[in-house]
DNA sequence: GTCTATATCGTGATAGAC
DNA sequence: GTCTATCACGATATAGAC
């Protein structure tokens, strides 16, 4: 509650750490990242990062979490259409490879039933449904999108197109998400 | 050439050791698999497995590679459509959680430029690619899918897609695969 | 709060006997 | 061709000084 004391102070301290790794893995790239490249990154000791978040898992989890907090702001920044702020965040993507790889990795690894971030993504995945689908049904009831598409699926259709092209982009950086991606709003939003 | 004679017969080996590797994780799922606990599973030591693969990434490689030669006969048998095939693959994919895993996790490590596996992917979707559009291009020629579809967009959707549902189904398999990706043929194949 | 130093582990790979 | 034994490595995590 208080801004003052050694707790507020912490959180400050993790904060500006998950900050600065955003930065550098986005710019640095990710190379199976271990705690020790990352804690030379932001200037810390291995032992001295890792007093802020208790194992590996939860750092990069966190820092997951804190990009996905950068990104919002654009997904919810005024657009012409609300699913320009969707393919702004796509475009983006491609030019965080570092971001693209450990969010790849850590989500691909969470599938484990032990995973500690499994929760994390599972909830992820429950919100950017609910925010998507929400999205289109918006725009049908603008007349933008067919009555007769089913917002839940197509907002499943659209998370794991955009994770797969994921997937492909790092194998072959010339394939452009962004387009593949409009392609599909394209398939959507035409008239049956 | 000749079926006889030590080069032969280790091929056999290998042969043998990736089908049966292929049942094991099938059915026993996948936990990180190290080279170790494979070996126990094919019934060889660890060395003793490593004589015929040079390394754990070439060993993993190849198991799914064999993976893609068996689904390849369910995918060219004979199907009332083309797609059916497809279908019938993402459906048995629920069925081997283990190679799903397997899968998901070479192909994430593999967007690293120096994995080894990396060359294999590349071209494993160079593949699928053409595949894929062909099947659309004949559907096309045959009336079953509206002309204005274009073949190579909508194939990497299709790979996309299927790679990402994957993901979310290992983090809840109640997702159904089979079901999204036949919604997503329906968006295709609807007349606009 | 941050460091140095270290414990502990599991890994892939290899040497060499049989 | 397959084994046992071992190596060398790099990882996370922790203990304890400052």
């Amino acid at each position: 509650m208080a801004s003052r004391g050694s707790y507020a102070k912490g959180v400050a301290k993790r904060e500006e750490i998950l900050t600065t790794a955003l930065e550098v893995i986005a710019r640095n790239g990710y190379r199976g990242a271990s705690v020790r490249e990352l804690a030379d990154a932001v200037g810390l000791s291995q032992a001295g990062l890792l007093h802020y978040f208790s194992s590996k898992e939860e750092l990069f989890q966190e820092i997951l979490r804190k990009r996905d907090e950068v990104d919002s702001q654009a997904l919810e920044g005024e657009r012409e259409r609300p699913i320009d702020g969707f393919f702004a965040v796509i475009r983006h993507n491609a030019e965080v490879p570092g971001l693209v790889r450990l969010y790849a990795q850590l989500s691909t690894e969470a599938g484990d039933p032990d995973h500690p971030a499994r929760e994390f993504f599972i909830e992820r995945y429950r919100q950017f449904r609910l925010r998507f689908s929400d999205l289109i049904r918006d725009e049908q009831a603008a007349g933008n999108v067919p009555a007769d598409v089913d917002p839940e699926q197509t907002a499943n259709l659209f998370l794991a197109a955009a994770d797969g092209l994921q997937t492909q982009w790092m194998l072959d950086p010339s394939i452009d998400m962004a387009e593949s991606i409009a392609y599909l709003w394209q398939l959507v939003v035409r008239r049956s």
